[in-house]
DNA sequence: CTGAAAGCGCTTACAG
DNA sequence: CTGAAAGCGCTTACAG
């Protein structure tokens, strides 16, 4: 099947190229019924830019790259989705690329693409968003950057973040509010800043009410179940076990809540667990999970309109370089008032 | 950063720019003398090769489209981890699509795809590959398709599969082994042709072993979460319930092991469930689920080497048409021999 | 408000 | 084995 070009286009509407472009591009200064005219031989011809001459000759590749360390998590795949849709409302693409910095050649790799698809725009998830080097080579090529949950150099790229701390601290009153004093804290993966943030929400609330963490009931892990698992059986070989384990992430609170089921620990009777995220994941354990909502979806979405309105001079004026998106504490079954000792 | 060209490289170089291009792109007939040297200056000069000028002159985009109904499932992550990494080691980028035929306009979006991005090929996966009014609109545009798993038209494009009947046999078998012979079975969504055949591989090893499943000890399910549990209210709700449940995929499984603790029947002792995919959670559930493995990374890497055999003239004569990667049966803690009534 | 000319950076088709 | 010319289908920069 030929392809039918903007020439054909215009020959049709009686038109010059230009014109078919200026409407296609939603120009000004066409007459409103030429306009017209354009739009429905473009509509009958079934006519759709070729990419590819519009990305040589212009700057613009409609494309977007959406950066992960580890593409194939349930975080990537819902940031992912709400990316996705706005994209493709907006007539954007998206290509997935993966960043391994275990590679030596990263950077090259990197530079192929960015390089050689002129990327509109890149959207860098944790904890990759953090590196300072993967950002300097988007600056080099002139690729706007917006990045999701950063950690470091807040003031670099626009970005798109929850309040972790604020939600961790609600998170942790609720525990409080239930009568739990004897709280553990399961740490997530150093690597990724949200780690820090959650820790310190913990504290803050603690500290409210007047508490000290016991350094034996906070227990590093790396957001993966198996260090839930491993965490939660050091807390619960102590006597006492504590009455409340907040795991900073769902998969590790699910490692948590399987260790208590095979100590025969009854959950929640004996003990409180809750976790962060709200992972699909978090409704198909049992006791379903009480946790908090991390609007994934919305921020990939907020990511790609961020980007966009870079783009756009007069939205870009705006200064809209951070969006902060709420959080939500979600009670499900995990929880209850801890027995008298 | 001012982009480097192919007549920047060529200048350097001492030769033509269709040289440089001739050694970019591995063709025959340069002398080895001209080649590295060449090679040495494209190294020299970081060049990259504008992918919009190469896509707009030949016809080639090295874009591939991986088309998913739910881009979010974790069946979806694990193929698009394979096709990812596959597809990068190639030189290719992966362009991810979601296809929602509840939108009217869907094909509009696709021919904005398909036609402003002049894909290379297209990944469809279960169950949209098997919509040939979706595949039509791909050969329309001359785009090569693989599909992963499809159940009707066969004969129509290349394919990676696996055997899900053999492997509903095998678990069957396996259940057979143990002692059941109360076996109930939950059938996964009808728009996935996986569902007919795993539902016909569990027949074969019944029959093989002279049953015949009982037809209230075979319900109707979706492939999530839900419909396990609801599927197993019905099963436990019997008196005696089945010693042993085939869920068709490890989210229903799940949905029946939840289903089992909130009823207080004990998993394996009283009943024993198995799954079938083995994703992510069913090493995250309590007891860890036996299940069918399903090679999706590889699935995923193995479509894109189709994909791009088929453009390759000597290799596409191979008749490489069809992939059957092996599954692997997984034995964890979810079952044992039926208890004595 | 509209259009003619030039150019983006490659590859194709051809010639030698 | 190597290269000069033309062209892919748009947009930019300019002119009117």
């Amino acid at each position: 099947m030929k392809a039918i070009t903007i020439t054909d286009v215009a020959r049709r509407a009686g038109v010059s190229p230009k014109t078919v472009s200026r409407v296609i591009n939603g120009e000004a200064h066409v007459r409103a019924e030429i306009r017209e005219a354009v739009t429905r031989v473009v509509a009958e011809m079934n006519y759709r830019p070729n990419a590819f001459a519009r990305g040589l000759s212009s700057s613009r590749s409609f494309l977007i790259g959406l950066f992960f360390d580890d593409p194939a998590s349930g975080y990537a795949a819902s940031i992912q989705r709400g990316a996705l849709e706005r994209a493709r409302a907006l007539g954007r693409h998206l290509v997935i690329e993966p960043v391994s910095f275990d590679r030596s050649d990263w950077r090259r790799l990197l530079e192929d693409t960015v390089q050689g698809l002129r990327l509109d725009g890149a959207i860098l998830t944790s904890p990759i968003c953090d590196r300072i080097d993967l950002i300097e080579t988007f600056e080099q090529h002139d690729v706007p950057v917006v990045r999701i949950a950063p950690g470091a150099a807040l003031d670099r790229t626009p970005q798109v973040r929850m309040d972790d701390r604020a939600a961790a601290r609600t998170m942790t009153e609720h525990l409080l509010s239930l009568g739990h004093r004897d709280i553990a804290f399961v740490l997530g993966n150093p690597q990724h800043s949200a780690t820090e943030r959650r820790w310190l929400g913990f504290q803050d609330a603690m500290t409210a009410a007047g508490l000290t963490p016991d350094s034996r009931r906070v227990i590093q892990g790396d957001f993966k179940f198996r260090s839930g698992l491993e965490a939660a059986d050091v807390l619960f070989g102590a006597d006492p076990h504590p009455t409340a384990v907040f795991a900073s992430n769902d998969e590790m609170a699910l490692g948590v809540l399987v260790a208590a089921m095979r100590n025969q620990i009854a959950v929640p009777r004996s003990v409180s667990i809750v976790g962060f995220d709200d992972v699909e994941i978090a409704r198909m354990a049992w006791p379903q999970l009480t946790t908090i909502r991390q609007p994934n979806f919305e921020m990939g979405a907020a990511a790609i309109d961020l980007l966009i309105d870079r783009r756009n001079p007069a939205r870009a004026a705006a200064d809209d370089t951070c969006r902060e998106l709420p959080y939500e504490l979600i009670v499900r079954s995990t929880c209850m008032p801890p027995s008298l000792p």
